[in-house]
DNA sequence: TATTGGCACTCAGGAGTAACGAGTGCTAAC
DNA sequence: GTTAGCACTCGTTACTCCTGAGTGCCAATA
């Protein structure tokens, strides 16, 4: 086991290599740091810390660098995050009255996040899991196409057009409408494929074809709502941080622009409301994002996450404060789309 | 007035200069390129394109590169276009087969032009300018909010959601709803505000308040479609031709996601169908872009268009095949929304 | 007048060398 | 367990020299 001081100067580490990009030497850290003890003592310490792989020296005459398993001790170890300051915590306050739209609080939200940590801040769109179908539509938007709309009852709206190739009675398709709206309202959407089953049935056998398409395509739309979306912000501070990307950003960028990658990356990892998780460097498999860490909170009503809130970053980064602004992000979504 | 041939020693040097990235010197032209000319004559038409502005030598020993001003007149002068590849002209047939949601075809055709070019593609949503109101819903999503959703005969959709403050009566909805459709039905979207006009003054006086709203929210919604949004596609390309950018990409991060500043300028800049109009390097104003080109085509139906479909890249790009690119997709773009 | 061969000149980039100094590891003493 | 001292490492910086691609100019040529 490494002792505390051992320890502290692993936090020193960290933290001054976080703001200065340079490796931090022995000398440097009793100057910036209170240690009591000398540089040489400092050096034994620092011996052992990489002994145990969680700082590592670039070469022979440079200083040392935290690695991933050393941020991962110093990330484990942070007993008190840093504040957001007042300004900060009065500018989310603003930032979300007045919004009732789900796309604009989440826009908002994340460029909030981006603002605060200096990185590629994302959210990702509320699953509709525990939600209730409040309403189902159909409008027509040209002879042979209407448009689907469902409406859960946690605000969030799915649509979706769907060509017919034929064209359809308008009273047609208001009792069809009007028969799944009997079907499904109130059901929770895992419910709904369930409750459909059969509904063809009912209809005379020359519109059932219709029916069916009409009913595959809201079953779809319920399943669709699994592989959700992503709201992004803050790309251009990739381009800032380039450096600690080891100077090739565009994987990154593809992935971002790939969405589906940081979905699944973002959905494999757990994270309770109030709880931000997160990987660092190679702890993720994704290639391409062995400089990167990522960092998540779930966000929802208080029993179970609706959806992940994170940021993505260099490892170089400052953990403590982008944990709290992710909290405090989180904490907002979950007050306003908590249901 | 300078010569045909010495045109043409720009047009190798431009061509030669957006392979290689270098500056290219007399001798290495007439070796990849046919000239019946010795060094010497050609060095003699570059200094002519000198004097002209059109190239210069980054420094005393090295090659020439093209100025902004050689770009322009290169460009200007390109009477052929590259070509399209079968491939990538069967690519584009089959591309948009199949779809027909806007959000849809707008998203595969700018990945597609991304990949085209290997370039940020960016296309504007259709305005909605000489389309007609199809239909007009309101959808309770709350007990006090309602999602009201405009139709136009284009296939667009706009919704928002409306916070009323107040529990409002399906029954007085469905009255709202039918009144103001019988309004604004069949009417040109520039027309609807006149029309909703003392719509209020038909409801009992307890009501006019939240009628009011309504009709606000919508005459915004109708407006707001002036200031449209941009879909886009190969950010990532960017990291890739940083070079290119003089090695800071942020600003044109930042103008990304900014869209508002990169909407002002596509729109600035005129551009029928089956023309593709660009801004070259410092040709545009905004900061930060002065190493950048932008290629814009306007795309919709054939007397009018609806919005614009383009491409942003470095100042050495592949003009020829990327003015062809966006020309394409702008073809087929006018072909499935061109109403 | 346009073209060409010849030639002196320029200058970025690479290679080689040297001095610097931040930082280390080790050892012996406290 | 801590410390002072010291030899050692090695990336960084600065300087020099050299090379070669490329130019501009001039006098000769067609």
């Amino acid at each position: 086991m490494i002792s505390e001081r051992s320890f502290e100067v692993l936090r020193a580490i960290v933290e001054d290599y976080v703001s200065t990009r340079e490796p931090v030497g022995s000398k440097a850290l009793i100057e910036r740091h209170g240690f009591e003890v000398s540089s040489a003592t400092i050096r034994n310490d620092m011996s052992i810390l990489e002994d145990e792989g969680l700082i590592h020296a670039p070469h022979t005459s440079a200083g040392r660098v935290p690695t991933d398993s050393g941020y991962r001790l110093f990330v484990d170890r942070l007993n008190e995050l840093k504040q957001l300051s007042a300004a900060e915590r009065l500018a989310i306050e603003t930032l979300l009255t007045g919004s009732v739209d789900l796309d604009e609080i989440l826009g908002r939200s994340v460029r909030m996040l981006s603002q605060l940590t200096n990185q590629v801040a994302m959210i990702q769109y509320p699953t509709l899991g525990k939600a209730r179908v409040r309403n189902f539509e159909l409008v027509p938007v040209a002879d042979t196409r209407i448009l689907m709309v469902l409406v859960s009852d946690n605000g969030r709206i799915q649509q979706h057009v769907i060509e017919l190739g034929e064209f359809v009675d308008l009273s047609f398709l208001a009792q069809v409408r009007g028969l799944i709206n009997e079907a499904i309202a109130g059901a929770y959407l895992n419910e709904v494929a369930a409750r459909l089953n059969g509904l063809e049935g009912k209809f005379p056998a020359a519109n059932r074809a219709l029916v069916s398409v009409l009913v595959a395509t809201l079953q779809e739309q319920v399943d669709a709502n699994r592989q959700d979306k992503l709201v992004l912000a803050g790309t251009a501070n990739l381009a800032r941080s380039e450096g600690d990307f080891g100077g090739d950003i565009s994987p990154l960028l593809d992935a971002i622009e790939e969405q589906v990658v940081l979905l699944r990356l973002i959905s494999e990892m757990e994270a309770d409301q109030d709880n931000v998780s997160l990987l660092i460097g190679s702890e993720n498999t994704i290639a391409g994002l062995s400089n990167a860490s990522v960092l998540v909170s779930g966000y929802g009503n208080s029993q179970e996450p609706l959806a992940k809130v994170g940021v993505l970053g260099p490892t170089r980064m400052d953990y403590s404060n982008n944990i709290a602004a992710v909290r405090a992000i989180a904490r907002y979504l979950s007050k306003s789309l908590g249901a």
